[in-house]
RNA sequence: GGACUCGUGGUCUAGGGGUUAUGACGUCGCCCUUACAAGGCGAAGAUCGCCGGUUCAAUUCCGGCCGGGUCCA
């Protein structure tokens, strides 16, 4: 078999890791212990190439903690809560969550969500991806819902939740409160209507336009704004006015958040339109009222518009002030209409009551706690920073919905007293369980289980708590919190990684874990993102049939960590050819691996230099592996094997069957393997298990130590580099020549001073270039020609500051043959500005040639070595 | 509109004050050399988005602009 055969081979090793269990957390074991904070991925059913990149960077970050011995934490785990799973089944089963009772719709949710996690399980392992099942969590199992509501009752009677009205996002078709992440926003254009608001104890004529584009809001207007600045409505500013329809009294202010250019420059400010309307609400502590309901339709406050739905009551609204000549006139008006980021419809702003857990207090805690942990990159830390700092309002937690923890209360029907569960009732849920005590402890009244559920941020941000053993086991959680590492997309630094942080504060006043690592997007292949609406999503699955798991994962791998990145099928094409190429080296020195000796002190030059650019790789690749920069580590390890190893060293020593030579096919090819090990998990135990087993024992390669320096002998580093260059220079030479690559030569001759540091791999450059001898000379009849002096600008620079401009140029003027004879002497003068300027041999680069005389022969200089050729 | 981020050969990408500017894909030429033609070797191909500033020196630092992206208004 000389080709790698990606389908057969990754599923025999698959099949193996699963039976043999290789991938295990061990709670008993000493070593140190590398756990990683995994997102629970979200049970909607198909991979995309987005999930399959990120949880591949995220398993090469296991993997290498596995290698260099950490007993690793890497949790298989689902989060199966919240609304897009209630919209899925609500579109398969034509419902709304009105339709059933709590039980059955949750039923149906769940069984539709867990109908997708052994095809999500499948998924992850056909990536290859090295989770472990031991410790599984799902966010919808009891076990994992009572460490949620367990802290909720910690917070409760820590006096950091509370209920209160508050304007929230509100989907009228969802019937929830939504989030702002949950919030999108859709381009639309709608009317801005002009209306004359008349002056209080003014004349008919004495009126001012004020341009709103919803004047169904009339009946909540509590003030008119207008800017500061604007000259021709000073007067105005303290004046009442009259609202249309309504009759209601309202004053002029002036707030310089008015943007005098849109519309008349008046605003209306109702309670509540939009976040402008809330932020001036605060500001001038206005009365809330309450205009639209639950439902999306108008309140009895709206008067003969109540019980319709808001689009209804603008027209109405709209025709009667058109009616009464109140509306003047309407211009079209382009605006980004908010819409829920499910079902698209346009979200209100409403007043509803939530429970609301305290989170703007915790901000200079939260600031410091992100101060502890690093930031792969760091920059993205700023985007926390910026969240915490332009908090307005605390975490609503509650949502108006039924597929997710409930929040564990029970509330007065008289007095609105809360009641909160006890820690021993955890789980429960209040709609079916018993209060904690009969009646309100207040007034004696009857206790209601709350309907509410919890935002599902509130689940998944208890993931580091959950993942060590919270409230389980204190000895665990004392080893595992805080954890090594989260690993997360940059979209939801400003939910997943803040709540985590502050919940970390808020119960354990510690941070949630040491190191933070961000990965960024898969765009479609013209760099745009990937949406469902457009049909650009790309699915993994045929892509790892037709490549191997192991060449998308390389392509993740190229993906540097806090950008987005444009899908390369290239760059998997490539990984493939990795692959092969790793395949197929086991499968030539693999017949070097018989007799292997565990010791050699015969090394000839050419191993100890292969031996070293080994080590110096082993070093820079697990420097970049330390701080997750995977693209880079790939690109050192690739490097090393397909060029060094492969097309140097391996060319170099085919015709060897020495002790040596073995020792070093088989140390540096394993240790090189062991290195790719992470990055492509099939391959490398394919490699493993064929060729090195036999002396190895440990069952697979994903168990052994991750590699370490041998050696690193300057002197063969320096000699090796220089017979590389030798070898490609003949070779170079003979394509410009128009030679083929296996022409003979009669003869190559090496001349110079450090042309002897070829001399140990005369046999290897013969073989290699086809020449019938090959000799080595310190010195021959050379004339050494200076054919070129540059400015060493890294040395001028610091040394002469502004001068060295005038010298650069005072050398380039200069005669060569003249610098070259001052030179000799060691040392030229140049004139820089008028004024003589003494410079050592150390600040000029020099471009040589040697020359052999009276010879019809080629020559080609590489660095100190001349090479002279003859044909 | 704001914050952050990116703009480097035809395409994609690495780098980050003085380099011969990295590599991949593609193109062209040579080679079936005792693993690999899904391979090897070589060549051509880049005024490092634009305009200013700092500096002896800017692709790199700073500012502005233009153009992508993300998050938030």
């Amino acid at each position: 078999m000389s080709q790698y055969d990606s389908a057969t081979i990754e599923k025999r090793w698959e099949d193996m890791w699963k039976k043999e269990k290789i991938y295990r957390f061990d709670p008993k074991s000493d070593k140190p212990v590398f756990s990683i904070d995994n997102p629970p991925r979200y049970t909607s059913g198909s991979l995309h190439l987005g999930h399959a990149t990120g949880y591949s960077l995220i398993d090469f970050a296991a993997r290498y903690k596995r290698m260099t011995g950490h007993n690793v934490f890497f949790p298989l785990c689902f989060d199966v809560n919240g609304t897009p799973i209630e919209v899925k089944v609500e579109k398969k089963h034509h419902i709304t969550k009105l339709d059933l009772p709590r039980q059955e719709y949750r039923k149906l949710c769940s069984e539709y969500a867990n109908g997708f996690i052994d095809e999500m399980t499948h998924h992850f392992e056909i990536l290859g991806e090295s989770m472990d099942p031991s410790i599984y969590y799902q966010t919808d199992a009891p076990y994992y819902r009572r460490i949620t509501q367990l802290s909720f009752v910690k917070l409760f009677n820590m006096g950091l939740v509370y209920k209160a009205n508050f304007p929230v996002n509100w989907c009228p078709r969802c019937m929830t409160a939504l989030a702002d992440a949950e919030v999108e926003y859709k381009d639309n254009v709608n009317k801005l209507n002009f209306i004359k608001f008349q002056i209080a104890g003014g004349t008919p004529d004495d009126y001012v336009l004020v341009a709103t584009t919803r004047p169904e809001l009339l009946c909540t207007c509590k003030v008119v704004a207008v800017h500061p600045d604007d000259k021709s409505k000073q007067d105005l500013i303290g004046k009442e006015l009259i609202t249309p329809l309504y009759g209601r009294h309202v004053k002029v202010i002036s707030d310089p958040k008015v943007d005098p250019a849109y519309g008349t420059g008046n605003v209306m400010i109702c309670t509540i339109g939009d976040k402008d309307d809330l932020e001036w609400v605060m500001k001038y502590h206005l009365e809330m009222e309450k205009g639209i309901d639950e439902c999306g339709k108008m309140t009895e406050l709206a008067g003969k518009y109540a019980g319709m739905p808001v689009a209804e009551a603008r027209e109405a609204a709209i025709q009667d002030l058109k009616d009464q000549g109140i509306l003047v006139r309407q211009q079209d008006n382009p605006q980004q209409v908010s819409i829920c980021w499910r079902c698209h419809t346009p979200i209100e702003f409403l007043q509803v009551p939530q429970w609301f857990l305290k989170t703007r207090e915790f901000r200079d805690e939260v600031l410091k706690r992100a101060d502890e942990i690093h930031w792969f990159p760091e920059f993205m830390k700023i985007r926390l920073q910026d969240w915490a700092n332009s908090l307005e309002w605390d975490w609503v937690l509650s949502r108006q919905r039924i597929f997710a923890t409930p929040i564990p209360v029970w509330e007065c029907e008289d007095c609105g007293e809360a009641v909160c569960a006890t820690e021993a009732q955890c789980y429960c849920d209040p709609t079916e369980d018993d209060a904690p005590v009969g009646k309100c402890p207040k007034c004696g009244g009857n206790l209601r289980g709350c309907t509410d559920v919890f935002d599902t941020w509130m689940d998944s941000s208890g993931s580091a708590l959950y993942n060590t053993f919270w409230e389980r086991d204190p000895e665990l959680h004392k080893k595992l919190f805080p954890m090594s590492l989260r690993p997360q997309s940059h979209d939801i630094i400003r939910t997943w990684a803040f709540y985590s942080i502050l919940r970390s504060e808020q119960l354990e006043k510690s941070r949630p874990w040491d190191n933070i690592m961000i990965h960024g997007f898969i765009m479609a292949p013209d760099g745009t993102p990937m949406h469902s609406s457009i049909g650009n999503v790309i699915n993994p699955i045929p892509i790892i049939e037709k490549y191997g798991a192991d060449a998308l994962r390389y392509y993740a791998a190229t993906c540097s960590l806090g950008i987005d990145h444009a899908f390369r099928e290239k760059d998997v094409i490539r990984g493939r050819k990795l692959c092969n190429k790793i395949f197929n080296i086991g499968q030539f020195v693999g017949r070097f691996f018989d007799d292997v000796p565990d010791k050699c002190d015969t090394l000839r030059e050419s191993d100890k230099w292969i031996i070293s650019k080994y080590s110096q790789t082993v070093k820079t690749a697990s420097d970049y592996l330390e701080v997750y920069q995977f693209d880079k580590a790939m690109k050192e390890i690739e490097g090393f094997i397909w060029h060094d190893f492969a097309d140097n060293y391996i060319e170099m020593v085919k015709a060897r069957k020495d002790p040596a030579v073995k020792y070093t096919l088989y140390n540096v090819f394993l240790g090189a393997v062991k290195m790719m090990a992470p990055f492509m998990p099939h391959v490398t135990e394919d490699v493993y298990q064929e060729h090195f087993i036999s002396k190895e024992k440990t069952k697979s390669i994903h168990l052994t130590a991750w590699p370490e320096s041998m050696f690193i002998d300057e002197q063969a580093l320096v000699s090796g580099d220089a017979l590389a260059d030798v070898l490609a220079a003949i070779r170079a030479w003979k394509s410009e020549n128009k030679m083929p690559l296996n022409a003979e030569l009669s003869k190559i001759e090496f001349v110079g001073e450090k042309a002897g540091l070829l001399e140990c791999a005369e046999a290897d450059i013969k073989e290699t270039t086809k020449a019938k001898t090959v000799s080595v000379a310190a010195k021959a009849e050379l004339t050494e020609e200076i054919v070129g002096v540059k400015p060493e600008y890294g040395k001028l620079g610091p040394a002469f500051k502004a001068q060295a401009k005038s010298i650069v140029a005072a050398l380039n003027a200069a005669d060569t043959k003249d610098i070259a004879r001052q030179l000799a002497d060691g040392k030229v003068v140049l004139n820089a500005d008028g004024n003589d300027v003494e410079l050592g041999p150390e600040f000029f680069k020099v471009e040589k040639r040697l020359m052999l005389e009276g010879k019809a022969v080629d020559t080609i200089q590489v660095g100190d070595i001349l090479i002279v050729i003859e044909n």
